[in-house]
DNA sequence: TCTGGGGTCCTAGGACCC
DNA sequence: TCTGGGGTCCTAGGACCC
């Protein structure tokens, strides 16, 4: 169907097996061998080790549960720093490889290999093969590497054959690998999509894959683009930037209890909005719009939308306007499971126009001696306590 | 299995203008 | 007073990801 030659590009991608559980048992040698699921903090599993997962336990499985029928399996919380450490050494490794790595998430990661077989003098699977062989050894943990045109094929390269899988695609064999993976597997493509391909007997990313263009031109943009990596182009380029920039940040947390007390509901979105302005004023932004919101029993949002007349670095600068949005959203007759904050419009300051005359509102001048009080302290988000 | 927390991107449609 | 056609900008919210 597709006629490519073998290697128009070259993309890596690396994808930690149970990660949280394997570099649990890497960390703590004792653990290996033995069933073991992290995410107790959640109340459900969030990673769950291969032994683990031979007793029939799955992710999401409730944490009581486990309990309940496997107690012979080790229930731990999750440790996020120390996830951090090993996928940091994880992508150092991955460097040594091609200069151009991007660190996808926790555990994942794209590598352009493109040109580096002339740099290696050997083939490009193996190069991948002795990046995965490096990786597995030094660190002690499993990953699954697959290799192909771009992206989303690399996505579905390293798929299968998991744990410790190695799977290589170039341009004359991506049907075999399209044939091979069901539509919602493919990166992008969630449950409403793929329920609605399913509707238009498509099954398989081969399906997809081979779909006429006229069926395409009815999809949205995002599945325009990988109705055309499927198909061999290379569309997503890769995101080599470290991450320290962001367009939004959030804080949310989900009660133990629904309630619908207001001043505590209020009390909680006021805590957020402290802790995500504070963590944009460690990124060295100010904020251009402020979202509040609620989330009630049956997963519905209630949101409000704050734009500040200017630009602001401290949530109180906005005080008066939350609370007019809190009463706009807030019905007392409802029960609510979450509430949270969203900060976006970020602007560094150091880029911002700085104020033509010295800002001397009284109000900020205040807080300016108020707030390194705050820095460090802990916030209360009404569950757990977090570090500012 | 009743479903956490933190993100990004896209689009329909309303507001407003001529 | 009643009204067309077309443009831009913005926002709410959906869908998806790990």
């Amino acid at each position: 169907m597709f006629q490519i030659q073998s290697w128009p590009h070259v993309i890596a991608h690396i994808d930690g097996d149970a990660f949280f559980a394997s570099v649990t048992q890497a960390e703590h040698p004792s653990l290996k061998g033995k069933p073991l699921v992290t995410g107790s903090e959640r109340g459900i599993a969030t990673a769950v080790s291969y032994e683990a997962r031979a007793l029939g336990i799955t992710r999401g499985l409730p944490i009581f549960k486990i309990k309940q029928q496997f107690p012979s399996c080790i229930i731990l919380e999750s440790d996020y720093r120390l996830y951090s450490v090993y996928a940091t050494e994880m992508f150092k490794i991955l460097r040594e490889f091609s200069p151009w790595v991007e660190e996808y998430s926790i555990d994942e990661a794209f590598v352009d290999l493109k040109g580096m077989r002339y740099a290696f003098r050997t083939g490009y699977g193996e190069i991948a093969l002795q990046a995965k062989d490096k990786i597995e050894e030094k660190l002690g943990i499993s990953i699954t590497v697959g290799v192909s045109l771009n992206k989303s094929l690399a996505k579905l390269a390293s798929s299968l054959n998991r744990p410790s899988g190695f799977n290589v695609f170039s341009g004359k064999h991506i049907e075999s690998l399209l044939i091979q993976v069901p539509i919602e597997k493919v990166w992008g493509i969630g449950s409403q999509t793929s329920a609605y391909l399913k509707k238009h007997n498509i099954y398989t990313a081969h399906d997809f894959a081979k779909s006429s263009e006229q069926f395409i031109a009815y999809l949205a943009k995002p599945y325009k683009e990988i109705w055309r990596e499927l198909r061999g182009e290379k569309v997503f380029d890769l995101d080599t930037d470290p991450k320290n920039t962001y367009k939004s940040m959030l804080s949310s947390r989900t009660f133990s209890k629904p309630t619908n007390k207001k001043e505590f509901l209020w009390s909680r979105i006021l805590a957020h909005a402290e802790y995500v302005f504070l963590r944009a004023r460690k990124f060295g932004y100010s904020v251009g719009k402020i979202h509040i919101f609620l989330k009630n029993q049956r997963f519905k949002y209630f949101t409000y939308q704050v734009v500040p007349f200017e630009k602001i670095t401290y949530p109180i600068e906005a005080r008066d306007e939350l609370r007019k949005g809190f009463e706009a959203i807030y019905k007392k007759e409802d029960l609510y499971r979450t509430a949270g904050c969203t900060v976006s419009d970020l602007v560094q300051v150091k880029n911002s126009q700085i104020p033509l005359f010295k800002n001397t509102n009284p109000v900020r001048e205040k807080l300016k001696k108020i707030y390194p009080l705050y820095e460090n302290r802990k916030i209360n988000f009404g569950g757990s306590l977090f570090e500012a």
